[in-house]
DNA sequence: TGACAATTAGCACGACCGGTCGTACTTTTA
DNA sequence: TAAAAGTACGACCGGTCGTGCTAATTGTCA
């Protein structure tokens, strides 16, 4: 066949990485994913070193897509809280807008691997603390900015925006709740209220729309 | 070996809640299971009609134990805050209480199981649901005494509560975090506070020796 | 056009999957 | 006491798992 010669591992990746977001890591088999996009199971593996190296290469390519999807449009704001606002807004339900059939991988992993020692662990931890180190420097860029309050305690508002996140995904991907959306900013706005930028937190708009979307 | 007549069923879910606790619902296998409690895979068979029997019975002893570890000692509180206060600080981290030596199988289900179909599913779903109806007639109850503010969006309130629980799971259980549980206790008094229970916010009180356990 | 390297398929492996079978022993029921 | 039901075993079923090995197919370039 021999269509496309290198190119046919990123197919492979991105059939891959839809099939994580609907099963999990650990659900990815080779058998699955190499009938899904259509060749042999011994063909794809050809690829990859392990199926571990695969897992690898799945995370990576989602931390592309949601660093292109996510961080992207927020770094393109002024530093402060209209990018930190925008961030949030891109980071809730990204995996939607990234085409993806099911939710967020790595949300998925954080309690799918909870026991489980190994790599993949440790990838996930890596780049879970990453998020957060990213999530806490926009905060505390609006901190600077007095955008948010001087003795904000960062790490806590990042936590708790942790928080909002899986609970939306909980909501909106498990529980089918048409109102998840709008909780999750209801409860972003709130906290930011609470972080002392009251006259600002007005800037996240909830369109009434968001009522019966997910 | 045949010791015990009857009453291998309930060893086998004893040491089968353990397991799922760790490895998640899909991780519980046949095998592993039977191997784990010491005896056949087919002799375990004889106990249940399928594989999903075993899940269903598993979710089913997990209510049970968290209702009595967690739901019961609520519930010997008078009517109002003090029992909802109760109830969230049984609710966190409640697995280890039980002696688990995993996380709560029903939030790595919420995630595990996100566009899965089945009974399984069915049933946390079912779960899922009643116990946030749990949560919502806790706080309705504190709100009809006057202790929490009357105009409460007590579903928005129960919502950002389930993100305290996710959050802290994931912290604790994943991240190792030994913060969780203040993080966690913090979160949920601002929420209180936020309720305008500003007076009674204050009975939570956080343990300085939370600061390094997890 | 032919040599060569990359890519893919075919095949086989040992392990494990959920599940069934026949068989034996124990307990309960009639 | 006899029959029925419950419990447990080891062997085995068809499949799938991850992972090697070999062979055929393909594209590229001389």
């Amino acid at each position: 066949m021999r269509t496309k010669p290198q190119a046919n591992r990123d197919k492979i990746l991105e059939r891959g990485l839809d099939l994580v977001s609907q099963v999990g890591l650990s659900g990815v088999t080779l058998g699955v994913l190499a009938s899904d996009v259509g060749m042999s199971k011994s063909g794809l593996f050809a690829h990859f070193r392990s199926k571990e190296d695969i897992q690898l290469a799945l995370l990576q390519r989602m931390a592309a897509i949601a660093n292109q999807l996510v961080v992207a449009p927020a770094m393109a704001k002024p530093p402060g809280l209209s990018r930190l606002i925008t961030l949030v807004e891109n980071w809730l339900g990204w995996t939607t807008k990234a085409g993806l059939r099911g939710g967020c991988p790595v949300a998925a992993a954080l309690f799918e691997l909870d026991d489980v020692e190994g790599e993949i662990r440790a990838e996930v931890v890596a780049m879970e603390s990453h998020w957060r180190k990213l999530l806490g420097q926009l905060t505390a860029e609006a901190v600077a900015l007095n955008e948010l309050n001087g003795d904000l305690d960062v790490d806590q508002f990042v936590w708790e925006l942790c928080g909002i996140y899986l609970s939306h995904h909980a909501s909106s991907r498990f529980l089918k709740d048409p109102h998840a959306n709008r909780r999750a900013l209801v409860a972003f706005r709130e906290l930011l209220q609470r972080s002392r930028a009251a006259q600002i937190a007005s800037a996240i708009e909830i369109d009434p729309r968001e009522q019966n979307r997910i």
